[in-house]
DNA sequence: TGCTAATCGAGACGGTACGTCTAGTCTTTTT
DNA sequence: AAAAAGACTAGACGTACCGTCTCGATTAGCA
């Protein structure tokens, strides 16, 4: 699929065709992948994809729109529910660090949080993006309010943030391989701060 | 000074001119600060700076370099001694945030951490950076333990790691404003979780 | 036009755009008349073409290749008949020193000859177009011989090279305002080594 | 010599360094019988004669110059004396064309040529230079006439002139490897044009 | 059935920036 | 005073992408 189907795709009528899309976001996902952001160009898109720029453009504004959709498209963690929550926040951490590295995710992430760094359209959709993220994440906040393990006055959103600003910084500083046993000391150092007394 | 004092600036023999090296950071500052990241090119620098692309390239293999020791040039948040953890630790993250925003080592310091993405020798420049300014956040937590503030067995360097990620998120994602409450409630749920029993 | 005209020059479609391809050629020979040799640069012809590096690079490989088309465009100078072999080779080179003089040929084709120094594209170009003009030229020669003015057995190719050389010669030291005496006694130590008996 | 005993090469004083002069002299005869006129840049000599630039822009004002002198250096073709003027050109063509083909020579003399038609001062010392030879060229022609063999009012500079010209061609046009016989053809065109009745 | 309209791949266009090379000038240090 | 050394500004080199444009071919839906 995707690179060898493209060949001789051509127009279905004055309506968009689903297999352009498509060729053009696996590519984005294949170039992200293999040569990371620094190879990321709407011309490799378009060579990789046999698709032509203006179509590119045509759908994707510009290159942060693209990057974006490419990540939107990626597998999520989902947030474990063990009815602990040091070991919800550890699983979920292992998890989305294992995610990260193993799959193109972590390279599409990393450049989705570069570009938003140099373009306005790319910071925007990345809030949008990470607010709804924090909320999915709050969850296991609230379901440990819930069991009234964690104290009912905790900002779970707070929680939240401090828990995804942990993993940014070890995916933009490229310590994904960090040991388990630093993950859940870092987890506890706060979890035993939001305990309900 | 930097663009009127560069006219005419001349090699001063067969060693380098720190003149030039000056001009040259000092233009480099002044186009991340006003074009930010996306406007910052080597042939921006080297207009403004009225040098040579050449003579910028001598002294730093790469735009990461360049960016680096411009991020090192700038003036360093201090880490404050108040003699109660959750003072110092929310008065440095106000600190930061504050300089971040008022100078141009916020935009400086995103642009570090974007090209860190797609380079390896900015991401290993940065990982340098980072763990002096570790080791210095660190202190403030180990002059807590000395004080029997916090517990003996704490790791200081992630506690550290934990108030810099959160700093760091709050740059990328453009909330440099957040309000000294929220500040406050994130660094208590940690300082909390580390307390001597 | 050229300048003027280049103003807005976009994409005619996938395919290339006469109007670049006559703005490139004519500031390039603008660029070579005004300034010479010394002047010409891909840089400079872009610039005064109004058009981007990579135009001129997708369609002339190399400088030389420019320069040989430039030359080709240049009016050429007929070969005279006036039933006489000496009053034919003399107004040739007469017409020559003053077509090479009087435009900006003569510069353009000192370049093309220097380039071939060091270009071996230019070098060929050059050895094609030269030979087109000897065969050109030859049929002076040969319709002498049909005259029974000049021996049956003589080479034209050969006496053309002594010509083409002999032009060549006060091109490239600069000698085109020869008088016309001493035009005519070369060729005619020539003409009478090659008349019939 | 040359490259190996230039290595250290230091100050004699407060005058010229002979050894400098040579090294300089010998490491441009070598970049231009090896790389020819293009890789011929002044860095490239200073690189292998292990000298400053400043050292060759002290003595030498320009490229130019230096590429004048070097070709100075180069051993002359000697003018034959077989007592026959045919013998005489042919000989003269002969030798100088496996002069030019067989060492550095013919390299340098076609830079200096090409130099010139972008430099002024080249072009000058091509013109002295050029003189120099017409005049011992003649002196072959002036012996035929003292001989009896060529007419009296025959001007021996046009003949230099027409069989430099010749030469010079060849030369450009990379056919040095031109047969013996149409070089005798060639000058016996001229030879016939001149001859006493 | 023929026309209109929007899409597609393709690739040229004017530009900007890249990182390297050379030109020619300058100053310090060593002899 | 002259040498090596190597920095300096300046600007050209040839390449990669940017985002825009126009083409010719394609096909659905409307007339």
């Amino acid at each position: 699929m995707g690179d060898a189907a493209a060949r001789g795709r051509k127009s279905i009528g004055a309506r968009r065709n689903p297999e352009s899309a498509d060729a053009i976001l696996e590519a984005a996902e294949a170039v992200l992948g293999e040569d990371g952001y620094s190879g990321f160009s709407i011309e490799a898109v378009a060579r990789r994809a046999r698709a032509g720029k203006p179509t590119i453009y045509r759908w994707w504004p510009s290159k942060a729109a693209l990057l974006i959709e490419v990540y939107k498209r990626q597998k999520r963690v989902e947030t474990p529910d063990t009815g602990n929550i040091e070991e919800d926040l550890v699983g979920f951490l292992k998890n989305l660090f294992v995610h990260w590295r193993d799959s193109p995710s972590g390279k599409i992430f990393r450049s989705v949080v570069a570009e938003a760094q140099s373009d306005e359209t790319a910071a925007v959709a990345l809030a949008d993006y990470t607010r709804g993220r924090r909320s999915h994440t709050s969850q296991m906040i609230e379901r440990a309010k819930a069991r009234g393990e964690v104290a009912a006055d905790i900002d779970a959103g707070i929680v939240a943030d401090l828990i995804a600003s942990f993993a940014w910084r070890h995916l933009l500083t490229d310590r994904l391989d960090e040991d388990e046993t630093t993950i859940r000391t870092a987890v506890r150092y706060i979890t035993r701060g939001i305990m309900a007394a």
